[in-house]
RNA sequence: GGGCUUGUAGCUCAGUUGGUAUGAGCGCGCCCCUGAUAAGGGCGAGGUCAUUGGUUCGAGUCCAAUCAGGCCCA
């Protein structure tokens, strides 16, 4: 225990103004039921109870009817696990434009939507299955039926989720129509989707090809990557040397000069003889520079020899330098950085660097394949001109961390490879079937051998044949079927594309559509960058177009008419793009990106509507897949695995369809022989396609005006539904494409899952900590289109602004318990308390503030219009801040305090904190929808069972109510004043203001024009007088002045009252005494 | 490695067509009020504008390179 003697307090000595609060009962303080603390995380979720039970979305879209639309459209996110903190942000943006565009009038539909299908359902579904045991059951059944029973349990697993992340994403207080969302598993959804590949099969830009995919031998399956494990294997690596074609060409290369003396004519004949190696003959290795009598190879590295016999090609990168090398008696090409590794590896002796060239000049070489003929009728069918004759081609992707420097390509056995191949005109070779075995176009002795076994053949073949230069067994980690637990190989497979380099085919219903293709039709609508001013301009002489559904004039009574505000992003026929620098980057990515594989082989999706005929050609036409998409509107997708060929095809006419194969027009009863196809489509396709699926089907109007997602679907939604929709109705699905960065830590590094503290980031844990409305005002507060930092530290700092703006509309709402307004919208003139705003004076702090106010929602509307909310964020706080809590609320508390309650005065004020609450809590509830609703409904006096909501309330941009210009003028006065009341403190001892007055200089006389009252409630002193003749203000300490027990006022009227009180004239009046 | 992009006070951000950083809010320090009180108000301190080089009379702003991040590809 402490020692130290305890200090008695001494009692606090008696102010002398002890008869303070006497007065007290006499004034009217602020009172409220708003409370300070806001609870939130009880009182969101029962405004959610509220709105849904009054079904505010539906309420605002019958409201709206009429009006001019606005279409958001949602990218679906997808139906797995809890949403996070993207999520969150994401949705809040998207709630933030729905909200703001609905509450300046216009009719805002918007659709949550989910993307149901797809492998990560798929992956984990059958994980479980294989799990509990129940896989091995489905294994015995056929094809079709396990499909089925796969398809069910997806089914229900996306149902789950989608289930989960509606209440969710309900949570953030976002508002749509989540009683009709859209599922992309649905009938009308996966119909729709099919209408779309129809449209593009119309418009001839759909096709089939090959295509590397990764193949599982075991279970003779495509596998996506999610399904492949990474496991390690031993393999074969090998150095192989493919012979040059043309020895002069490669020694040209080199800048070898052809030697010119006695024995040329004799060393050339030894040359032709020595055609089949060297081996018995080593010479000396010639001296460097010199044109060794010898062929010289290119020499690659594989450690899929499996892959050698569908060689197409040698890639160089053209920008290395390569190296001719004199090994033990032979002539290479390396790679000048890769000579010594690969020559110590292989131990060789004599190793001398002839000469070095570029890779460029290697380009165009020929060599021969060591073991393919394709005059015998092996390898790729055309692929070689001549016998065994290849070229080396350059491919940026050749490096010098492994290997020589030269790649082995073979198109049909590598995703590179196939882009090398595609780009040069390589036919896509794939000599290897499903079950792993060659088939009939490679070399005899290989034919029918299964490719893990051919593996030592071959590398015995090349060594026999001096072809091998050096091999060894390593260990490596190699990708692996998740299941069979079997190594996967790369196996060209047909694929379904979507082209886009095809011209488009006229169609009857558009014959006059130019045929430009898609990836110009694209470049051409995303248009090219504009720098700022020149986006202005075109900005400011664009008109709003699009499908009015009514006219800007129509719009009555949305005060302001925020239409003639609309800003529009989507100019010149152009997307528009928030940043303007997306526009670039999705420029870039469409001049650059591959025709779109649009088939998978998996169970869960769409499957695509190909038949396989007897004859064994595949087909699907527009007509055929139109006919199955009305099958599929009718019964689902499942009715792909269910139904027989003949069933799904039923309403298709064969003979009528020119796009039909030959035979089946000829004999449409073919259709019921056919085979129905195994492919699925990519999921891009189906979420690609919802601008059909939901904003054409539901008649919400198309083109949407707004995609808003994270910046990465520049190359995955925004990309992939302009396409289809290019396709389709030759217009992009969007007006203009916003996007948001992502999410970092306190150091900018990517958020990573595994963080210690990664709990407290739970979208549910935030919601409990700091609640949603806090949340969504962290969220209008990011500069959303870089990265965006998260710290719980930042949601604290958003909590702080939220609590002072909560304050400020609870002291506005806590001055107004004695108001009774009576719709001052409609200028205030039925009883009530209002004071009709055009009797305002212009001089006064009322019109003032009113100015002030104006001037912030016209600025906060046009910053919404741009998608600007950190503008809005910090504009609204401002106002509250600075505009009313530090100036205009507390300027006229004393009025609201001390003034008879009645008084024309007090009214007056009333009447504009009412105006103001009323116009601040429309301003902020998109972003704070509880909490401006919460506050509204308390201004109005809702009941609990009145179903009035600010959500259905449109903005209100200005009073109109016009300020004295002066105002400005006189600010800059009193913020001088201000700080001379400070220096006055040190100099006179005054520390209360209110002991103090002022005397402003004004030598203009505008101060004249004001109300010194106004103006010393806004400096806080007791009395301001006006001095034309000074030129700095005085602070003057009237301390010797009597007090107004009431007011605490020194204004010069204070003298004793009939009831013995020290009070000012005003206070005596109000008080009712003499 | 390529395309796009970010780097201004401790933190979040403004900084218009190049012209001295009047920067703002939060936080921090000092003070006032106690009739907005787990509130409200005033004043103040804080920055070599990521680094280096260039263009210019003049660069946070334009150009180039470097460093450290982010998204998408390879």
């Amino acid at each position: 225990m402490s020692t130290q003697p305890v200090q008695p307090v001494a009692p606090k000595p008696e102010k002398p103004d002890e008869g303070k609060n006497r007065y007290k009962p006499t004034l009217n303080l602020p009172q409220t039921p708003f409370p300070m603390k806001a609870n939130l995380v009880q009182n969101e979720p029962a405004s959610v109870k509220r709105w849904q039970q009054n079904g505010i979305y539906k309420r605002l879209r019958e409201e709206r009817a009429g009006r001019l639309k606005w279409v958001f459209h949602d990218g679906p996110p997808y139906a797995n696990g809890s949403i996070h903190l993207g999520h969150l942000m994401n949705k809040c943006l998207k709630d933030l434009v729905v909200r703001m565009k609905s509450m300046q009038g216009l009719d805002v539909p918007y659709v949550p939507g989910w993307d149901c299908h797809g492998l990560p359902i798929e992956h984990k579904v059958v994980v479980d299955l294989v799990e509990s045991g129940k896989y091995e059951k489905l294994r015995t059944l056929d094809q079709w039926t396990r499909a089925n029973a796969i398809r069910r349990e997806c089914q229900k697993h996306a149902e789950k989720y989608v289930k989960l992340q509606s209440g969710q994403m309900q949570r953030l207080l976002t508002l749509g129509d989540y009683e009709n969302p859209y599922l992309t598993m649905s009938r009308e959804y996966e119909a729709a989707t099919l209408e779309v590949l129809a449209g593009l099969l119309e418009r001839g830009l759909v096709f089939r090809a090959l295509k590397p995919v990764h193949w599982s031998v075991a279970n003779e399956t495509a596998l996506a990557d999610a399904e492949l494990e990474y496991q390690d294997r031993e393999d074969v690596s090998v150095y192989v040397d493919f012979e040059a074609a043309d020895r002069g060409a490669v020694y040209d290369a080199f800048g070898l000069k052809e030697e010119v003396h006695a024995e040329s004519a004799e060393g050339a004949e030894e040359e032709q003889e020595s055609e089949e190696g060297e081996e018995g003959s080593r010479s000396a290795a010639p001296a460097p520079g010199t044109r060794p009598h010898v062929t010289p190879s290119f020499m690659i590295w594989t450690t899929t020899p499996w892959t050698l016999p569908a060689n197409l090609a040698i890639a160089v990168n053209a920008k290395f330098e390569y190296a001719l090398v004199w090994i033990d008696g032979n002539v290479a090409v390396v790679a000048k950085d890769a000579v010594e590794r690969v020559t110590k590896a292989a131990k060789a002796e004599e190793v001398v660097v002839l000469a070095t060239t570029t890779g460029a000049k290697l380009v165009g070489l020929k060599y021969r394949h060591p073991f393919v003929s394709p005059d015998k009728g092996e390898g790729a069918p055309g692929g070689a001109k001549a016998s065994r004759v290849f070229t080396v081609v350059d491919a940026e992707y050749v490096t010098l961390e492994d290997g020589t420097g030269l790649v082995h390509t073979a198109p049909g056995h590598g995703v590179e490879d196939y882009q090398t191949g595609h780009r040069v005109g390589l036919p896509i070779y794939c000599p290897v079937k499903g079950n792993g075995a060659y088939d009939e176009t490679v070399p005899e002795w290989l034919r029918g051998l299964d490719i893990w076994k051919a593996n030592d053949l071959i590398v015995k073949r090349l060594r026999d044949s001096g072809h091998l230069f050096f091999d060894h067994k390593f260990t490596h980690s190699y990708p692996h079927d998740w299941r069979s637990k079997t190594p996967v190989i790369f196996r060209c497979t047909e694929q379904w594309f979507v082209g886009v380099d095809i011209s488009f085919k006229a169609v009857s219903d558009q014959p006059s559509w130019p045929s430009a293709s898609l990836r110009q039709r694209a470049l051409d609508f995303v248009g090219e960058w504009m720098s700022p001013s020149k986006l202005d301009d075109a900005m400011r002489n664009t008109k709003v177009e699009g499908p009015r559904t009514a006219t800007a004039e129509e719009i009555a009574g949305t005060g302001g008419s925020p239409a003639d505000r609309m800003f529009d992003w989507h100019v010149n026929n152009q997307v528009g793009f928030v940043p303007e620098w997306g526009r670039n980057r999705m420029r870039g990515m469409l001049a650059t990106r591959p025709d779109w594989c649009i088939s998978r082989q998996r169970a869960w999706g769409l499957p695509i509507p190909a038949f396989d005929l007897p004859d064994g050609t595949v087909f699907m036409t527009a007509r055929s897949c139109k006919a199955v998409a009305d099958v599929v509107r009718q019964k689902g997708a499942d009715a792909w695995f269910t139904m027989t060929p003949g069933d799904l095809l039923a309403g298709y006419d064969a003979a009528s369809d020119s796009e039909a194969p030959a035979a089946l027009r000829a004999d449409p009863s073919l259709k019921a022989q056919a085979r129905k196809g195994g492919d699925i489509l990519d999921v891009w396709f189906e979420s690609g396609s919802s601008w059909n699926a939901v904003l054409r089907q539901r008649n919400l109007g198309y083109p949407a005006e707004l995609y808003l997602e994270g910046s990465d679907q520049h190359r995955g939604w925004f990309q992939l539904s302009l396409l289809p929709a290019l396709g389709v109705t030759g217009r992009p699905p969007f007006k203009t494409i916003l996007t948001h960065g992502f999410m970092v830590d306190r150091d900018g590094k990517k958020l990573s899952k595994s963080r210690p503290d990664a709990a407290r980031y739970e979208v549910d844990s935030v919601c409990t900590e700091f609640g949603m409305d806090v949340m969504r005002w962290w969220v209008s507060s990011l500069a959303y289109e870089n990265d965006i930092k998260v710290d719980v530290e930042l949601f604290g700092l958003a909590g702080e602004a939220y609590r002072k703006v909560r304050n400020t509309l609870r002291f506005m709402l806590s001055n107004l318990s004695d108001f009774v307004a009576k719709d001052p919208s409609k200028g205030c003139e039925c009883g009530g308390f209002c004071v009709p705003l055009k009797d305002i004076p212009a001089t006064s702090i009322d019109a003032w503030v009113l100015g002030e106010y104006d001037r912030m929602a016209t600025a906060v509307i046009e910053a919404y219009n741009r998608f600007d909310f950190q503008f809005v964020n910090k504009a609204l706080y401002d106002f509250c801040n600075e505009t009313l809590s530090a100036t205009y609320l507390g300027a006229v508390k004393d009025r609201l305090y001390c003034d008879k309650a009645d008084s024309p005065r007090r009214r007056r004020t009333q009447t504009v904190l009412w105006d103001l609450t009323d116009g601040l809590c429309r301003l902020l509830a998109p972003i704070m929808c509880h909490t401006a609703d919460e506050a509204w409904r308390a201004l109005h006096r809702c009941g609990n069972d009145d179903s009035r909501c600010v959500h259905t309330a449109e903005f209100v941009g200005a009073f109109g109510v016009g300020a004295d210009a002066r105002w400005a003028g006189v600010h800059e006065a009193l913020q001088k004043a201000g700080v001379a009341m400070e220096k006055a403190k040190a100099s006179l001892g005054v520390e209360n203001p209110l002991d103090a007055g002022v005397v402003l200089p004004d030598p203009e006389g505008t101060l004249a024009a004001f109300d010194c009252v106004d103006l010393a409630d806004l400096l806080g002193v007791s009395e301001v007088t006006l001095d034309p003749g000074a030129s700095e203000a005085r602070v003057i300490d009237l301390r010797s002045r009597a007090r107004c027990e009431r007011s605490w006022k020194r204004d010069g009227t204070v003298k004793q009252r009939s009831d013995g009180g020290m009070l000012s004239d005003r206070d005596a009046a109000a008080v009712g005494v003499a």
